[in-house]
DNA sequence: AGTGCTGGTCTCTTTTTGAGACTAACATAT
DNA sequence: ATATGTTAGTCTCAAAAAGAGACCAGCACT
């Protein structure tokens, strides 16, 4: 019965959970979800969840990000908790960024996500090309 | 057999697939993904998987985006081919944006990464709250 | 004649991102 | 001994994106 509630509330009061007056500006959800919905944390994330990589690694995995984005992405994913970061005393020092329990836990969701993209990147792309030939 | 060698293949693959030299670069699957992983995307179309909504409606459901902004990510989602526009020639005229086939297609694993924000935004305020205080 | 509603666009300012130089300490090559 | 490369960054400045708010046309209602 409690479940049926669940089922019947609308979608978007997932959004909006846990604020209290309803108001979606200072909501949890997106503010977890704008953590993650941002041009470099998928790509990253699915880097690791591959296996863990140095800092240089990465660089060179994904060329056009940018030294200053990658540094920012990665301490960012870290904040949140779902990046762990160790240094090793070597000369020079190395650094190795791996998947937490955590990252590793949002990374199925995600996953699934980028999954779609694979399949459905076709339909995307004729999409595009439709809607900008009818509007020139 | 088939799926064996799927299921082998590095996780970033996926990312690569179609861009023959292995190059991340220019990936239909980036390409996808950076076209809902911007601020707005995902809280419109978690707005619209509820039911169709009119310009004005979206934008007191989401007091803090501006007007501009509402225009631009609708406009990009509806070249992407996830969402409807349509106008009804009332006076003043209305425009209604509802999901197509694809968008709720794609909706479906955009909303299990919501719903794991939903039950894990407890963690990773958590971990926020000791990164912080852990650096200063 | 004035006001309001519609779904936008235009301009200006602030924030975010990108490109690239610079760092320090040590290893290796010349 | 001196030059060069490696590490993981930071710093500065330019370019791009986002936010704030004025403005628009067409019509209804008062």
């Amino acid at each position: 019965m409690d479940g049926k509630i669940v089922n019947l509330r609308s979608k978007l009061e997932i959004y909006k959970a846990g604020s209290g007056g309803g108001n979606l500006a200072d909501c949890p959800v997106r503010d977890v979800i704008q953590g993650i919905s941002n041009k470099w944390s998928s790509l990253l994330m699915e880097a690791l969840a591959e296996k863990p990589y140095r800092f240089g690694e990465l660089r060179r995995l994904v060329p056009d990000i940018s030294q200053r984005m990658l540094t920012q992405t990665l301490h960012d994913l870290q904040r949140d908790g779902y990046v762990h970061r160790e240094v090793f005393p070597t000369k020079p020092p190395s650094v190795e960024y791996s998947l937490t329990d955590l990252g590793r836990s949002m990374f199925g969701p995600l996953h699934q996500l980028i999954q779609w993209a694979e399949l459905n990147h076709g339909a995307v792309r004729e999409a595009r090309k439709v809607f900008d030939a009818a509007e020139g």
